[in-house]
DNA sequence: ATGCCTCAATTGTTGAGA
């Protein structure tokens, strides 16, 4: 079973990109990112037209989850990150689908630092946590998926100077991941490439994709269960070289059934 | 140097992204 991650930068401007790649890999399940796209107008009936399923968790003009399942809908669904009532960032949805218990995220990116947005990344990095040691707790085959915006380590990253300052890989924001993968999650694709060289973003600026200068922020974090069942991960990286593309790659997790 | 590009909300320009 194929588990994919796409922060999509705009489900609108996105949509061809997004149905061909849906129809070429044909995920079980599809976590989106940034649809920057409100649940009424999100485009639901295109992605049921090629047999997905929807679940969104949106907002006006930026951020915003969702779940496209093939062939059957999401049960138990949750939107929401718990622990803050009065954040009204659309950034977290979680459901049970095919024997797995599914976490999409959209985790905030912390520039500029110091500074509020740097606060609210690290508070919310602390929520996520909690709610990733009860999910650990309850020993159901579990993967957390989505755009985490944090560069591990330096070899996740083609220029450890040039993003030193950066919000993604302050000491910080990697300890924090590391608390959360230190409490029993297996990072997918650092797992099957652990000398690291593997980007999942490329900026639109300055010729980044034709230099080849990205990094590694899109994660799957597979619990014991599911890291048992591990066949392979990877970075689908042709769909950032296509007309319209994303500033991100699709990554995936193919699991044992 | 804090932009270089892209998207959304709007229709000229700003905020946000990473």
């Amino acid at each position: 079973m194929r588990i994919a991650s796409f922060n999509i930068n705009g489900v609108k401007a996105r949509l061809p990109r997004l149905l061909e790649w849906l129809e070429e890999r044909r995920p079980a399940i599809a976590c989106l990112q940034e649809i920057k796209s409100q649940d009424e107008t999100f485009p639901t009936k295109e992605f049921e037209a090629i047999g997905y399923h929807v679940e969104t968790h949106g907002q006006k003009g930026f951020n915003g989850v969702a779940l496209l399942t093939d062939g059957e809908a999401a049960e138990n669904v949750v939107r929401g990150l718990p622990g803050d009532p009065d954040d009204v960032q659309s950034r977290f949805i979680e459901a049970d689908v095919k024997g797995i218990h599914i976490v999409n995220l959209y985790l905030p990116n912390g520039n500029p630092l110091p500074g509020p947005k740097f606060d609210y990344k690290l508070a919310w990095m602390e929520r996520l946590s909690i709610r990733l040691t009860e999910l650990r707790a309850s020993e159901k085959p579990t993967v957390v998926v989505g755009d985490f915006n944090v560069i591990p380590e330096d070899k996740d990253v083609w220029s450890v100077a040039a993003m030193k300052d950066d919000a993604l890989m302050q000491p910080q924001s990697r300890d924090a991941y590391r608390t959360l993968l230190n409490d029993g999650w297996t990072d997918a694709i650092d797992t099957l490439n652990p000398r690291g060289g593997v980007w999942t973003f490329w900026d639109y600026q300055a010729g980044a994709w034709q230099r080849d200068h990205g990094f590694r922020i899109d994660h799957l974090l597979l619990s014991p269960e599911c890291a048992d069942r591990l066949e392979g991960a990877g970075v689908d990286k042709e769909y950032r070289g296509r007309e319209k593309a994303s500033d991100h790659a699709p990554v995936w997790v193919e699991l044992r059934d």
